[in-house]
DNA sequence: TTGTACGCGTTATCAT
DNA sequence: ATGATAACGCGTACAA
């Protein structure tokens, strides 16, 4: 690779005129320009992003700690954040936590000791007081949590969400409304379950039904066939699940039984996956807005790199409910 | 952030002693070696990989070009891209090229400034001298994408998985097949509509009938309908599509016309994304093994860039035949 | 066993 | 308008 001097003994200038080309800074001669210009070019000339990271302590790259890339809801976020990112001249490293806080941990530290310029975290289950220990004074902003005392946050309003879900099932006619949540050291599992709690109370004589699952298909289908085959529960004639996959569990359960869906059983997801579109029959669902809100979440991360300020941005979006046919009586 | 300089003033002794320390290189007295290990923890060192890369050469940190994240095949790879990855230390770059050439030489300009140490590009459609042009002597992987004059690749047997596809819905009674290919300047869309015509000549009497598409949804959706809606078409009582996203398109067509799926249509798709279980009926599909290919271009680059070779390794997979509802008749 | 000094590629400050 | 040089943080010969 040539360096800048290489350029510089090419044209016969010094490296600091060679600097002052490609930065546009400063004063050069119109000769001397194109005589540096061309000699860049004969040489295929890259500057060093690690050289000039070395010297200015900025990097454009930034970090993205998700749970993990296969699991449908968070390719849509990535990819807003990347969109964001590249029109900004930034990359995004990818690291896949599988929700591990040790992972988290081991990601930050090699973040931190590549210089990246900032973090984004998405749905981490690490205690706030560790992250904040090791993220030091690094611009961060985190996703899918509900609390942030530093750093600026995205998420979607979980209550309302599940709130919202619960009391479709009701307006759709469904009576026993039972919630398969995900596992409840997720805030965002956590925050749905009240949601759907809140609405019980408001709106049925039942009592909350919840069972605890993964966030999984195969969760979601041992879940509600352990109730089936458990003749001690309850009947239910719905079913709020955590997140679509674990929706998509159920679907097939009822399918194998025989029940139908839709009609004998009400079936409401989370997230808005694009698959959700496509079972059968399609899933009623609560759609989270992936991709703007990675590209948001980038947006207030570059401009926190770029001018720090004190204030925090907690930006809440909501979830949007879709009607589909696995909650419709025909 | 502390330096190494910090470190070495605060346990009194010099830089190059605190350096041994840290990669534990050349000799260290025990208790030297205590007093600087005590001011690391106390000053909360973290050793600079910038300043390492310039001095090494070397950024632990590859490149991964993909079309599109977002779209349901990729992310299976780059998951398995980068858990080999973080295995060696090495992070990923996520850069969606969205299939157009500028992008991708966009993004490896970005990556050659930054001094990444490889790339893995899937899914190409750069002329490959171009591709080599750039690259310079950068050690790559090509993924999905069957020729490669330098650099190691990986892929799968395109032509095979086809002919695979078309044999099995011959074998399974459908007479008239037709195809609807992926954009014909992607060579994957090439290769498996080459397979198709193989099969169709070898065990049909019926010419070829290609519908040429884009590997989405709605188009794979629009396809059919055309062909149903236009009475000089060719009868046709089956149909491979160039990938899952296609004929889950297709799916939906013939659900929208009432047709039976399996009874009236056969229908196959290709790449076996974790889709394709749950559509109804669920849908037979070419299962490429996303994750293993993804891990295995990530092993070979890193052999690469860990002593480089002059063997060319090209690694084909095969895509397997996965059986299921949609191509069945009952 | 430990310290000194140079170099990695670049920017920025100061002279010229 | 241009050139010389220190500095960024670290590794590594080489000297002590």
């Amino acid at each position: 690779m040539a360096t800048i001097k290489d350029v510089a003994s090419k044209a016969g200038v010094a490296v600091s005129t060679v600097s002052r080309v490609i930065n546009s800074s400063g004063y050069v001669g119109e000769e001397t320009k194109k005589r540096v210009l061309n000699a860049m070019k004969e040489l295929r000339f890259r500057p060093s992003h690690i050289a000039r990271g070395l010297v200015s302590g900025k990097t454009y790259t930034i970090g993205l700690i998700i749970p993990d890339i296969a699991n449908p809801f968070f390719p849509e976020i990535a990819r807003g954040v990347e969109d964001e990112a590249i029109k900004n001249n930034f990359n995004v490293i990818l690291c896949n936590s599988d929700w591990k806080i040790d992972r988290e941990k081991m990601y930050l530290s090699l973040l931190l000791e590549k210089w990246c310029d900032g973090v984004i975290i998405v749905g981490s289950r690490s205690e706030e007081i560790d992250l904040l220990r090791t993220l030091g004074d690094l611009p961060f902003v985190s996703m899918d949590r509900d609390i942030s005392s530093a750093g600026h946050s995205v998420w979607v309003d979980n209550v309302l969400g599940g709130y919202t879900a619960t009391k479709h099932l009701y307006s759709m006619g469904y009576r026993h409304v039972i919630h398969i949540s995900g596992p409840l050291n997720a805030p965002s599992a956590v925050a749905r379950r009240k949601g759907y709690e809140l609405a019980v109370k408001e709106f049925a004589l039942q009592s909350p039904v919840v069972v605890e699952s993964d966030y999984r298909k195969s969760g979601g289908f041992t879940a509600v066939m352990s109730i089936l085959d458990d003749s001690s529960k309850e009947r239910f004639d719905a079913v709020f699940a955590g997140n679509d996959l674990m929706a998509i569990g159920v679907l097939h359960a009822a399918n194998d039984r025989g029940i139908c869906i839709g009609e004998e059983l009400g079936v409401i997801g989370y997230d808005g996956i694009p698959e959700s579109e496509d079972t059968f029959p399609s899933l009623t669902t609560m759609f989270q807005p992936g991709y703007e809100m990675g590209r948001r979440a980038c947006e207030l991360l570059l401009s926190e790199i770029a001018t720090p300020s004190s204030r925090l941005i907690k930006e809440v979006f909501k979830a949007e409910l879709k009607i589909r046919k696995s909650t419709k009586r025909s």
